[in-house]
DNA sequence: CTTGCATTTTACCGGTCGGTCAACTAGCAT
DNA sequence: ATGCTAGTTGACCGACCGGTAAAATGCAAG
């Protein structure tokens, strides 16, 4: 209640690229706890259980990726299908800038989280869920002014939104597997050339 | 060397459904030992380490999927484009009968293990990679028989055929966030609207 | 029958895992 | 001053981790 519990904060500091680096499994309290100087009961005063970090702390990178670039992106201002290709461009940069301090292409946390952890535990796949569905809102809502204002030709938005975050989320696994953010440089722009028709009477 | 070490083919029998449905740090050789009916010493006879027995776990799923439906869906007798539909069709059926037995969408195991180890293992990385190549090549393969009879318009048939192997992988991913086979009967078609187009002069 | 090798058994290693507990400290309100 | 509470400490839990070593088997070739 302090100034705002600088324990808490420090945990969820030290975690955050930790778990991005690596995986959930791989990362150990004690780790943490070491790194964010902070006892192993003090943890557990703040979390009850890794699984309660491994929440907070998906928060605090779906906070990040909502206040940052993704909010320039999305920027009203642009032209609709604009704010994709910023979109893209912003992942790019952002992988890229990563790769350059650590080293390695981390990718997306929330697809790493989701591939290890969703069919053990249905409250985390849950969250995750709920972060990719606001995320293809977006899409979507971009998808319909760009309809209505006619930039591209009617299609299904809902379905075609979630097709690009599909592929947006497929091209940083292959990016990751291969190490190399030059690759959502190559086939980031693609995805505007998915299409789902509207289907219907 | 007589009919084929029962023993080591019990191991990696055990092995592929937990680490297909879990995760690689998940599971345990004490697991994998006790469901096979093997000692933990015998495990370490043939399997030097834990990374060699996911490697052997590796090269069996790239087998059954190379001589199962995929062998089946790059039939060269179908005309080309029709050969990617099969494709998509067979993963969608595939990850649904499993979904059946198991509950879960478990979605693809070269995927999974991209996202959990290839930050932490480059030799595991190096051959996921290399079955995703080998993937891609399959569908570069058929984009340019594709193009060479006319059924669709000229293209990048590399940079294509890598971005329908990551919109495949995505739309799993995304289906499996939502355990969920379904979504890949809606997604997956849109595979064939992908396109980058040839650069160059 | 014996040698030699592949295989299997059993016990064991140090280390780490997520999580618990009781004692203690500090600050604040009554 | 007292009591309450949030926060902290450090020791501890049983279970499991990946991996090792040595002795005991089974079996086949000489």
């Amino acid at each position: 209640m302090n100034i705002a519990s600088d324990t808490r904060s420090r945990i969820i500091a030290a975690a955050k690229p930790r778990f991005h680096a690596r995986s959930y499994a791989n990362v150990g309290i004690q780790e943490i706890c070491e790194s964010a100087g902070v006892q192993k009961g003090s943890f557990y005063h703040f979390f009850p259980s890794k699984r309660d970090l491994i929440m907070a702390v998906i928060d605090e990178f779906a906070d990040d990726w909502a206040n940052g670039f993704v909010a320039e992106a999305f920027d009203p201002a642009l032209p609709p299908m604009e704010r994709i290709d910023y979109l893209i461009d912003a992942a790019y940069f952002w992988q890229k800038s990563i790769k350059q301090v650590h080293g390695r292409m981390l990718g997306c946390i929330f697809g790493n989280l989701t591939l290890e952890v969703s069919t053990q535990d249905d409250i985390l796949r849950a969250k995750l869920l709920a972060i990719f569905t606001r995320a293809k809102t977006r899409f979507k809502d971009t998808l319909e002014q760009a309809v209505a204002g006619g930039f591209i030709a009617p299609l299904d938005t809902s379905l075609t939104a979630e097709a690009m975050l599909a592929y947006l989320e497929g091209v940083i696994l292959l990016a990751k597997s291969q190490n190399d953010p030059e690759l959502l440089y190559r086939l980031g722009p693609a995805i505007k050339t998915l299409r789902i028709e509207k289907t219907g009477t």
